[in-house]
DNA sequence: CGAAAGAATGCAAACGTTTGCATTCACTTG
DNA sequence: CAAGTGAATGCAAACGTTTGCATTCTTTCG
């Protein structure tokens, strides 16, 4: 019933707490002879450091806290599931801190403090200035993932939104669509901006002006409103943009409700390059944001930060890559050439 | 930098440190003036107690660990988004312990007693009579979620797998099947075998015979595959249930890229209800088994073992009912009454 | 062979709380 | 008015570790 403690351990191998201790951290000096002796004893009881009492006195806690929203979009669960396991392979355990949409991170911050975490992830929600003051005052290293914010000592990771945008811009007028349009998830949401921001640039660049659109809300049905809604618009878009591949498979079921044809009504692009995405009902043409590579990148910045917690803010960019596939007209063929708006031609686009 | 603690507090409020624990743990005795004033001097210097330095000395650590697999079954995410919230709207965290496949739950365990988890609960993997007898030793409560086993102390909640089969069969031998068939997640599964025994025996009441199929893996693309391969046999079935709707929705697609049309080539039936069986696309016929029951009944569950470590372990029959969407045939029309197979009715189906 | 160096160990003080026990103090009650 | 009651408080000992310092023991080198 009541736990087997160092000091147990201690008794049984015939030596003091200390030496147990200097056994179980790596580093420390202990004798051949008193290891292996700590070693059987510990064996034999069943003897596990306490995390707690370890993180309390030590410095680390092998704790990381994760701020998440729902976790209803694939991407999302994905996201969390491959970044557990990262952590876990390096020792280190997750815990969750929920968010509800867009409401202040702060209580998962403080959450982060109160179990005294190695850091915190922020992956929902908005951070402020104060957010991350209070946070460098604690100590605690902030990793942002698909969001930015201009303070000291704070790491983020995101996508190249503005080429995803650019690079979705390129295809639909490549494929000659004359109304485009983009459908996310909200103004307050970062990804979101960046990424119209680079389709509506580049479209303006290109002498075409899209439309905008927001889903009422993040639940998977707001998508499919909104989709609707934007599809059964007066001057109804025939490309359409979404923010990621939640929303643009709502999209397309959307389209595909309203008696629409994928792609030659209304040619359809996400972002994410979900699973789902390649399922032969959809064929979603998308972006493609590999998951590993955002957790690489995060746990690599949590590495270098943890190694020198003074260095200044770092943020990595990750290339997204277009992956044409059915929801969108094949760029040469069966589009009559007139019919091509003239476009000058971008050696980056695919 | 360094964090302010109960002494800094009880310093600047000119009380003790155990005036101040008291004032923070509630049902313990302290003035009004002394509460008030720790109370502003806690806010004065942004205190807040460790949960550490708390868990450590005190019973509970408002940590809960959640053993769980991939998240790439959606019910699994919204699973562990539920349960988060849940804990958190009780004040207690949650932390993730991942699970490879059938692995051993064991590690997921250690870590959960590492850090002194208030409970356990597992979600995947299989738990043996001697894992749980550890966690008894260690006063460790243990959930489980969708298995079960015959341990003192061990609680569980289930769908009720068996009725969910019975039902499928049901409705199967109603919309005049066949050949019906199971394609599960594989052998090692609880709740599959459970379903899979609902659903032979009272096909087997009924006179016939189901054949019985798993995916090779538990990566989405296996359903696929294994879906693909059954509608390709030789006797192919022509009503198919299959353990979740994971796997369902892929069938789907795997019919309709052999040119099958569901449901007149083949009914298709899941189990778990997602929100994308829902989706115009799919129109999957479906068990329900609300998440939030299951949530709800963990967190009644987690309550009582907690006030009472003692009792003996119980589990939960959770219901689960008929959702009958597009792609199973209507059980009263357009079909034939000389195909339809005489079949008990059954009152408390659908 | 003596001394300096370095490895191995133990002691005791942290880490930030809770909590049992004893004390004080203001009231109530007979 | 004396004694009994109960709330409010402080002291100090846990909780299970790590770690700086001092000590002892082994080497190694001049």
């Amino acid at each position: 019933m009541s736990r087997v403690t160092i000091k147990d351990v201690a008794r049984e191998a015939g030596v003091s707490p200390s030496a147990v201790s200097r056994v179980f951290t790596t580093g420390a000096s202990a004798s051949p002879l008193t290891r292996e002796r700590v070693l059987a004893a510990a064996d034999r009881l069943g003897y596990r450091p306490s995390l707690l009492a370890r993180g309390l006195v030590g410095r680390s806690t092998h704790l990381v806290t994760v701020i998440m929203g729902s976790l209803s979009d694939p991407f999302d669960a994905l996201f969390l599931d491959a970044l557990a396991r990262a952590l876990a392979a390096r020792d280190t355990r997750l815990m969750i801190a929920s968010t509800a949409g867009g409401a202040p991170t702060e209580s998962g911050l403080q959450q982060a403090l109160d179990y005294k975490s190695d850091a915190v992830i922020v992956a929902a929600g908005t951070m402020s200035l104060a957010d991350s003051a209070l946070c460098a005052r604690a100590g605690l290293p902030v990793i942002l993932a698909g969001r930015a914010l201009e303070a000291p000592g704070v790491d983020g990771v995101l996508a190249d939104n503005a080429d995803g945008g650019r690079q979705a811009a390129d295809l639909l007028m490549r494929t000659a669509c004359h109304r485009p349009a983009y459908l996310g998830l909200g103004k307050t949401t970062f990804s979101d901006r960046e990424r119209w921001q680079g389709f509506a640039d580049t479209l303006a660049r290109l002498g075409a002006k899209p439309a905008e659109w927001a889903c009422e809300g993040r639940d998977p049905e707001a998508a499919f409103r909104a989709a609707s809604a934007v599809l059964s618009a007066p001057h109804r878009p025939d490309g359409l943009f979404c923010s990621n591949d939640a929303v643009a498979l709502r999209a397309v079921e959307a389209a595909r409700a309203l008696g629409l044809s994928v792609p030659e009504d209304v040619s359809i692009i996400g972002f994410n390059n979900l699973p789902q995405a390649a399922w032969p009902s959809f064929q979603l043409s998308t972006l493609d944001y590999p998951i590993g590579s955002l957790v690489g990148a995060i746990i690599d910045l949590l590495d270098t930060r943890l190694a020198d917690p003074q260095r200044s803010g770092e943020v990595r960019r990750l290339p997204v890559h277009l992956v044409p596939r059915a929801t969108t007209r094949r760029a040469d063929v069966g589009v009559p050439a007139s019919a091509v708006r003239p476009v000058p031609i971008n050696p980056e686009a695919l």
